[in-house]
DNA sequence: TAAGACTAGTCACTTTCATGACTATCATGG
DNA sequence: CCATGATAGTCATGAAAGTGACTAGTCTTA
């Protein structure tokens, strides 16, 4: 039960498609949760059935017809409900850090262009997530926005998703650094 | 195929039985993966039948019996087979972002709870890798050690852990200042 | 003007993960 | 001397997540 409640907390922007949804689910856009098409359809027909979400069709001339969904009362209630239950704490599940932690007896040369392929992809997401943010705040500051802005629960995300992108592309550099110099010594002697 | 490599790369430390792997995995302790026991004892029986890992019964006399795993060389080289293929981006996937991302529909009080518990987990964390680090490091320098010390993959992803549980307990202090001072404000009116 | 990308979604299947309940024995504290 | 808690595991089952393959029309651009 846990991309249902990205899902209903996503929907809290408003109607979406479940095209849109995937759209913001899918590439990493999603600061909050990630998953793939297939597996939200999935998710809003059940949604759909437990009558969490409602959807209302749209017809389209230029392009195939879509489903508008929204939260339902019952849905905000289960939001809700969520929000109040326990979390349980969450851990960094992270292929790359097996990798790592396997280095000193695996070829360090992949594992060098794997990091430096990582640092890229997180620059990446720091520039975007920087566009939301200012995007979103518009032309107040930071403060402001957050001390009286109407809607700053995916701005908070969205911060902890630049911090997160920005520690991983400062550990990637730093590991990069120390395996390379290594290497460098490795070679001397 | 995920746990699997992380119980490989843990065998790198030598031999383990399953329950000190469950030790190391369980409590969060493990920085660079998380699983439970019975996991863990599962994907021993998978590794041990593929022969990835050999295990040898010790027999004790005050407890009870143990089996010692060991990476062979299969064992070894499928994990050097991984470390090659490419990563897949990870992305964070946290209930409590999701909850934040709800925070402007749903009880404030009960997400100030949460935020601040894993405020607090997060600090015992970095208390935990702060010790860790200095156990491996011994009484060299970090710099030293990343140069010269023997053993520098757990001590690498130790340092991402460290960082991360850092990011997490900066977010949730701001996060939490923020609903708080929101929530004066609107008292106020 | 054909190839490729975008909108919009579905079906079937597998792999991973998580949970609860259970068995033993021994050591320690109150 | 009895209750915990640590050591050392096992079994069964369910929930969640991931993957591949597909349909079908439209818009863009080289």
């Amino acid at each position: 039960m846990a991309l249902r409640h990205a899902v209903l907390a996503a929907l809290l922007e408003g109607e979406l498609s479940g095209y849109q949804l995937t759209k913001a689910f899918d590439l990493g856009v999603a600061n909050f949760w990630y998953a793939q098409p297939q597996q939200l359809y999935a998710e809003l027909t059940r949604l759909e059935k437990g009558r969490l979400i409602a959807g209302r069709e749209v017809i389209q001339e230029a392009r195939p017809n879509k489903r508008l969904f929204h939260l339902t009362d019952a849905g905000l209630a289960e939001l809700e409900e969520f929000t109040a239950a326990a979390a349980k704490p969450s851990f960094i599940r992270d292929d790359l850090l097996v990798k790592v932690q396997a280095a000193d007896y695996v070829d360090t040369e992949a594992l060098m262009a794997q990091l430096s392929e990582r640092a890229a992809f997180a620059r990446a997401k720091i520039d975007l997530f920087g566009k939301m943010l200012r995007s979103m705040r518009g032309d107040r500051t930071e403060g402001e926005f957050l001390r009286h802005g109407h809607r700053i629960g995916p701005y908070l995300t969205c911060l902890r998703g630049l911090a997160f992108e920005e520690g991983n592309r400062d550990w990637c550099e730093h590991t990069i650094a120390v395996l390379r110099e290594r290497q460098k010594a490795h070679v001397q002697h």
